[in-house]
Parts: structure tokens; sequence; C-alpha cells
RNA sequence: CGGGGCGUAGCGCAGCCUGGUAGCGCGCCUGCCUUGGGCGCAGGAGGCCCCCGGUUCAAAUCCGGGCGCCCCGACCA
């Protein structure tokens, strides 16, 4: 329950965003150091993501499975930059029963190695292609700094795993389902994202390319999304993943993975959150609605709860997530401010006034204190909530559009790169050299998060073109990144 | 892995310096009263004071050791 007020975002951003995680009742600590419980109402809104996510994971011919916790810790040793990139971050099981094991066992950063295992023995001829599969699970990471849903020793996540006949089909792939994870962040999240190419310093470790969707959360710092990897031939070659083509000669596959965590539930919470708590986007808000029924007596109450159990009703009906606050010994006030910080996108409160005229007062999550209030007739209600639901729904992208833009800058000196990137995003001209990349990491704490793909969408219309020339040693520009801190 | 902070009621903390009956606020339970922006009053329940050892007539408090968590910096979704 929400008993006390948040720091502002102004005042400390960590704080409020630790504060407001578990005062909304999203997560909670484990007893674990880095460890998170994800709490009924946490979990339910991760639903809503995995719903609007799985739908269109089918609809692009992708099929679940379910693969093991445990891999053999030889497994992660075969592939040279895999083994590089997770190793300090592995939780390693060496005793099993009471015996000390063979072979230690790993418990999953990510399965692309018993994967590629098995489909060394699945997938024997071109007609066995493409294979393409995804799962829900969580994995574990050794990770030294930890904060609840960014960074955990433990998450929760999506993790796609295709492999191909051809390059080509590899490659469309990995852009497709980035464009998947691009389309969910705007059209079900309200989280404007960029998708883009990662640098080679950046990218997956085991990947040939990696591209991932950036956010910049409510304090300028960037996070990362959702990514995708095109992973050529590499775990095919480690795990002798080959197939016979249709001339009769043996192929290495050509394949993909993509994932995107609970990680994802933390930029919800900065991109649209406010001083006073949460803001959920409506489409994928576990509650919709919220009606908080107001009375003064028993009389009142028994009228105020008819109404507001009608009204359930018929929202239920129209398929709006509507929840109604019968708690007693809360006060109306305190279930509003409660709410608020739970971030219902719409809230009805009913009372015996708008009972007697057949009305009650909507209050919109996206626009606090009376300026969000409207009265409505209780006649049409549904199609007024479907209304006002697709508005605050389309007013919490136009906000964060707006606001990334406005703290994105057109960095064509180095000077202007280090101010943009104190508090917003640097789009800059980047010759292409990591050593670049790796001064300007140096000297600013900000990474290159991405060359985006649509250079034109970043700055927005007017807002000019990157320069020609690498922000950091002035050759000419080879790409154009974006550069931040970031989460 | 470095730096800092903190472990006392469900939560947030005071008490520790200067050893002597364990306290405050919030929450919880009961009753009354209230309810349109975090109501009020009265009564009540709730404690291995992180753990182990030492000093002492006496330790939440002093000393030694351990464990845990959080926050801030280098690596990562």
């Amino acid at each position: 329950m929400a008993e006390e007020k948040l720091p502002t975002r102004a005042q400390d951003f960590s704080e409020w965003y630790n504060q407001l995680v578990l005062k909304a009742q999203l997560a909670d600590y484990a007893p674990v150091r880095g460890c998170m419980i994800v709490r009924p109402y946490g979990w339910a809104l991760w639903e809503n993501i995995q719903g609007q996510l799985d739908r269109r994971f089918k609809a692009t011919g992708h099929q679940n499975v379910a693969f093991p916790l445990l891999i053999p810790k030889s497994f992660i040793e075969k592939e040279k930059h895999h083994v590089e990139g997770f190793s300090p971050e592995l939780a390693v099981v060496t005793i099993g029963g009471g015996e000390e094991l063979a072979e230690p066992l790993i418990l999953r950063p990510t399965s692309e190695t018993i994967i590629g295992h098995m489909w060394s023995k699945w997938i024997q001829s071109y007609r066995d292609l493409p294979v393409l599969m995804n799962q829900w699970n969580s994995v574990v990471r050794w990770e030294l700094r930890t904060k609840l849903f960014l960074r955990t020793l433990e998450f929760y996540w999506q993790e796609g795993h295709t492999a191909h006949a051809t390059r080509q089909e590899a490659e469309d792939e990995t852009l497709q389902m980035l464009g998947v994870y691009t389309d969910f962040a705007i059209n079900e999240a309200a989280i404007p994202v960029i998708p883009g190419k990662k640098s080679d310093a950046e990218k997956f470790a085991g990947a040939d390319i990696t591209y991932s969707i950036e956010a910049m959360m409510g304090d300028g710092k960037a996070l990362q999304a959702g990514t995708s990897h095109f992973l050529g031939q590499n775990f095919a070659q480690a795990f002798e993943v080959k197939y016979l083509d249709q001339t009769g000669v043996q192929q290495h596959c050509w394949t993909t993975s993509w994932g995107l965590s609970t990680r994802f539930i933390g930029a919800i919470i900065m991109v649209h959150g406010d001083d006073q708590g949460l803001v959920l986007p409506p489409r994928i808000a576990p509650y919709q609605v919220v009606i908080v029924p107001i009375f003064k007596n028993d009389e009142e109450k028994t009228g105020v709860l008819g109404v507001a159990k009608e009204i359930k009703a018929q929202l239920a009906k129209a398929n709006i997530r509507v929840t109604l606050d019968e708690r007693d010994g809360q006060s109306p006030g305190w279930k509003f401010n409660d709410w608020e910080m739970r971030g219902v996108p719409l809230r009805i409160e009913l009372g015996p006034k708008d009972v007697a005229k057949q009305s009650a007062v909507l209050a919109r999550r996206d626009r606090p204190g009376k300026e969000g209030k409207v009265f409505a007739s209780l006649a049409d209600l549904p199609a007024t909530v479907e209304k006002l639901l697709a508005e605050i729904q389309d007013a919490l992208l136009a906000k964060a559009l707006t606001f990334r833009r406005s703290n994105t800058h057109n960095a064509q000196t180095y000077d202007e790169l280090k101010k943009a990137v104190e508090g917003g995003f640097a789009y800059s001209g980047w010759c292409g050299n990591g050593s670049c990349e790796e001064k300007i990491k140096e000297e600013t704490r900000a990474t290159m998060r991405c060359i985006p793909l649509d250079q034109e969408a970043v700055l927005g219309p007017g807002g000019g073109s990157a320069s020609g020339k690498c922000v950091y040693c002035g050759q000419p520009a080879r790409n154009r990144a974006i550069f931040a801190r970031a989460y």
C-alpha cells in the first residue's frame, strides 16, 4: 500500500524508481542478493506484455518450446566469443544429490548452446528448415550491480531462436523480429524506440550483428529495450548444425536469436511515470479502469455500490479491464492516491450526487488533478471510456516522443556531444573506428547506443542531419550514431 | 570488484557516544465517528535489538570476529 509520497524525479530519479517499484507493488526484494520477486500486479503487467508479443510471434510462424534450465558447462565453451562474454557471469552447479558432478552444469544465461546441440540432431535436410522457435523462461546472469527489473541475477524474458538455409533468410528474420519489437513498443507500450544496429563493442557475445531498440528514459538516459541478433554460422559451426541442400551438399545453417525481458517493465516505469507514481499505457495496463465508490452511510453505500457494480459489468462486457475498489476503511482520497501510484489509466469516481444525476467523474491518470477530470453520462459510459483510453494511449506516446526529441541533440562537435549526453541523446557522426567509440566512453561515460536504421526519424521533421564528420576524430563519418549514458 | 551506508515490532526509524524495565511514527486488530484528494478519537496485539564470542554484577549499547542487504562507481538485457 502506498503510505507516503515519492521523492520527485528531479530530486532523485534513482530513488524515485526504487520506491515506485515497491509502492506500486510491482516487485519486491528477494532474500537473496540481487534477486527479485515479481508481485501479482507486476506479473499481470508482464502477462499483458507476453500476450501482445506472443501473438506477434505466432503470427510470424514461431512455435513455443521449453528447454531446460541446466546446461552442461562444456556447451558454453564451444563458441569462442560466447564463452568470453558470458563466463564472468555464470552460476555453476557442481554438486547434485550430495555428489560432486562429473561435469559441472551452468544455469542458462541464454539458450543458444543447448538449442544448437539439439538442432544438430533434428536438422538433416533443407526440408527441415526454417526452424522458428521461441521460449518464455528465466535466465541467470551473475550481475554485480542490480536494480529491480533493470538488472537482477535472474530475470524473465523470451528468447527466440531460428535456423535458416540461407544468410539472406536469417538476416531477414533478424530484422523482422526487430520490427516486431518496435511495433510492440510503440503501439502497445507507447514507448517511442529507435531501432538500430549495435557497434562491434556493444554486440551480443557470439553474434555477427546485433540490433536493438533503444528508448529514452525520463532522466534522459538510454535503455536497450529489446535485441535481435544475426548469429551468422557461429553457433551452427560450433554445434554442427548442418543440412543437406538441394544439390546434395552439406551446409551449415544460419541462425538468429532475439529477446525481450522484464527489463521492459523498467522502461515503462521510467518513460511514463511521473511524480505521483506509475503511469501505465492502457493497452497493457492490468486494470484500465478503477471505480472508486464514495458514500457517507449505509444507505448511500447500497445505492452507490449497486450502480458501481452495474458500471463494472457493462465495462467488462465491452472487454475493458476494470476493477471496483470496495475496500472498507480507506477513504476515497486515499484510494485516489493509491491507484495513481499504481498507474491505472482511468479512474471513475462515483458518489451519491453522481448516481442522482446518472453520471460519473472520469479522471485521467496522464493529467493529474482537476484538469484531467470530466463528467460523463452513465448512459454511454463504455463508449466514452474506450474513447478516453485510446486518447490516453496516444497522448502517452506523443508525450514520450516529444520528450525524446527535445532531449536529442544533433551534436556536430565533441563539446556538443559532451553537453548532450548530460541529459539526453547525442546524434553524431562516427568514423566507425572502435578506438573513437572507446575514447568517448572513457571520457563521457556515454556509450554508442546504436546506428539508427531510420536516420530521418531520430531528430524529427526539420531536425537537420547529423554531421558528415566523426564527432571525435573529425575523419569522414561512416555512420551516424546515438551516444548516451545508459542503464 | 572497489567506495559508502544500514541491520532494533510488518514498514520507516530513535535509543548506542555516557551499560541499568526497549521506545516513536506508520501499518495491523476492536469499537465509535468519518468518507467528493492520503479523516479523527479511544482501546489493543505485536520484539532471539542480524549471528557468534569476549568484557561486566549487568550488554541493543563497549570490544573482537562473522553474515546479510541497500546505495554510488568499473562490466551487462
